[in-house]
RNA sequence: GCCCGGAUAGCUCAGUCGGUAGAGCAGCGGAUUGAAAAUCCGCGUGUCGGCGGUUCAAAUCCGUCUCCGGGCA
């Protein structure tokens, strides 16, 4: 099957978590001479190796590998940085790897060019948003920011406001200007791994028994002194069960069932993204899958 | 063998005075323009353990059998 792939089209490869992106995006940097850049959201936070599955250093050494493990937990990060820094990156041969749906419709797609929200505005947005609530937020918009957010997604809320409050514009007036995508669909081997749901299942459970086995308690543990549990690094899947377990709330079993059916869950809304955003995207089944990549 | 308690959705359990049942979790479907491994929305027919009986009507009352706990022998 990886015979059909071209060897010179840009190549995007998507799926759910454990399905087996990685060892492709390899074989075809291998193969090709390809640089690998990674769309993972989480993978990019360097605290975590084991704990997101990231390439191993070994793998690492053997092929060129671009964002992963760059970011330190005090540093922002969203998809405009994501984005920005892999526009410095595909005047060479790539491949794009990841399971962020977010990433790759901004990538395909476009993403609207709104600044960064300073510290401090979020700060007062996450206050307003806990002593005030919804209501308060929703009032500070314009119409028609509130007729296209979901008003009853917090997270969505508190964006819109917090754009609105360091800019003194609207959502939607930022994203009405959005520009042309970084890539262009036509132009990629666009690739979406649909795994079968048992088969996938089965991989998730015995992938994070392979991550206890390889450190993963080693990692959160050194994360332990400075956890904080509302930061973008602490919503790796693991993390908060591993923590919990480190701190004596619940056996070491609980913790591994509740990070299985974490993953398991995070799957099905990657599937839903998948299927729905990925449409035009190839369809792979990836047990048919042999890279025959070793590092 | 006897006594007591239990048996209701995939799981844990509610269910009043008899009017054929509903929560949490799981699961499924959906949304997704800078915290996205985030965040949010929607979806509940199941031999009420089996069989008989009483009743206009039984998850509910009675009998009996089966299974699971616990106790006494």
């Amino acid at each position: 099957m990886i015979k059909t792939i071209s060897r010179e089209a840009p190549v995007l490869i998507a799926g759910p978590t454990a399905s087996g992106k990685s060892e492709l995006a390899m074989a075809l940097a291998a193969r090709d001479g390809r640089i690998v850049i990674n769309a993972d959201a989480l993978q990019v936070f360097d605290m975590w190796r084991v704990l997101t599955a990231r390439p191993s250093l070994a793998e690492e050494l053997t092929l060129p590998h671009k964002l992963y493990g760059h970011i330190r937990r005090d540093q922002p990060y969203s998809v405009g940085h994501w984005l920005r820094e892999v526009a410095g990156l595909i005047e060479q041969p790539f491949v794009i790897v990841g399971g962020t749906g977010l990433n790759f419709t901004a990538l395909t797609k476009g993403l609207a060019e709104i600044p960064e929200i300073p510290r401090d505005v979020r700060a007062r947005a996450d206050a307003v948003l806990a002593q005030a609530g919804i209501a308060e937020m929703l009032a500070d918009l314009d119409c028609a920011t509130k007729d296209r957010i979901d008003q009853r997604n917090p997270a969505r809320v508190q964006r819109a406001w917090e754009v609105q409050m360091a800019t003194g514009r609207g959502l939607v007036s930022w994203q009405s200007e959005t520009g042309p995508p970084l890539v262009a669909r036509a132009q990629c081997e666009a690739i979406v791994l649909r795994p079968d749901v048992d088969w996938l299942d089965q991989r998730i459970a015995a992938r994070f028994a392979k991550m206890i086995a390889q450190g993963a308690l080693d990692e959160v543990r050194a994360a332990l002194p400075f956890w904080d549990a509302r930061a973008p690094w602490a919503k790796a899947i693991g993390a908060p069960e591993l923590i919990a377990y480190l701190r004596g709330q619940i056996s070491l079993h609980d913790s591994t069932q509740a990070a299985v059916l974490a993953s398991r869950q995070y799957a099905k809304r990657q599937r839903t993204w998948l299927r729905k955003s990925m449409q035009d995207w190839r369809a792979v089944t990836p047990s048919d899958l042999s890279t025959g990549f070793s590092p």
